[in-house]
DNA sequence: TAGGCCATCTGGTCCT
DNA sequence: AGGACCAGATGGCCTA
């Protein structure tokens, strides 16, 4: 008889045309009951959270090799690794959750998953146009330096940044200036402020005990303030301590 | 109550 | 051949 996974018969089509009532559960419950009529069968399927919902389906089972309990066994396996497959995207959507800059609390519905998808998308955008942004105004701020400085002194001390990645990094004016790292930016300068005021961002003085150096910001991304989320927009960046926003 | 979001099942297709 | 991936269908839950 037809396989019925390769042979375009499905397994519940492969099930019709016959009458017979059973019950079955499956590896994490999924629950089969059937009832008789003349030529088709019409099989409810729950599982344990699905209980609520029982899906009613027409199956058939005239053309397949495999006997009722072997296309049950064969339905289950394929369903319970479908749902494995979905928990574990669903886990990877969490984890992208975990770093995505939004509000989050009790009272705070999570993303859905176009909205984490989106702002991913906008956010990595953001952080690409922040840098380029940053190794403009870093250039531009060595340049001036070195163009201000007294003939036979030497080029301004090289202020390395915790974490800094060295491939990625910027040699700015030849100067060997190192970008800080993506997705943790953080800069020492007298002004974050003046920084900020080229480009989109925000600056948070950074709690005293975290950080050595009293003039070291973070450099935050802003995205505007929203209540709610939809696919197209931004949600809202609570990133921070507010109480410190200098800016 | 309509619409958005989600979990689940299912069958088809592709890949190893 | 078996598993991964995908898209369609379905129904529940929640919110405006």
């Amino acid at each position: 008889m037809a396989d019925p996974v390769n042979s375009g018969i499905g397994l519940n089509d492969a099930l019709t045309s016959d009458e017979e009532t059973c019950d079955y559960v499956d590896i994490i419950g999924d629950y089969t009951s059937e009832t008789e009529s003349q030529g088709t069968r019409t099989t409810t399927v729950s599982s344990s959270s699905y209980i609520s919902s029982p899906m009613t389906i027409k199956t058939s089972y005239t053309t397949n090799g495999l006997s009722l309990e072997e296309i049950r066994e064969l339905r289950a396996k394929v369903n319970s690794r479908e749902r494995k497959r979905m928990h574990d995207l669903n886990v990877a959507l969490d984890s992208l959750r975990e770093v995505m800059p939004y509000a989050r609390g009790p009272s705070v519905r999570k993303l859905s998953k176009i909205s984490t998808l989106t702002l991913a998308r906008n956010y990595i955008q953001m952080l690409t146009k922040s840098l380029e942004e940053m190794k403009q105004l870093l250039d531009d701020i060595y340049r001036s330096s070195a163009a201000n400085r007294i003939p036979g002194t030497a080029l301004p001390p090289y202020r390395s940044f915790p974490g800094s990645v060295p491939h990625i990094g910027h040699s700015v004016a030849g100067a060997g200036y190192t970008l800080p790292p993506l997705g943790n930016p953080r800069v020492v300068m007298e002004n974050c402020s003046s920084v900020c005021s080229h480009m989109n961002c925000s600056c948070y003085m950074p709690n005293s005990g975290s950080f050595r150096n009293p003039r070291e910001y973070e450099i935050t991304p802003l995205f505007g303030n929203r209540a709610s989320v939809t696919s197209s927009s931004i949600p809202t960046i609570m990133y921070g301590d507010p109480s410190r926003h200098i800016k």
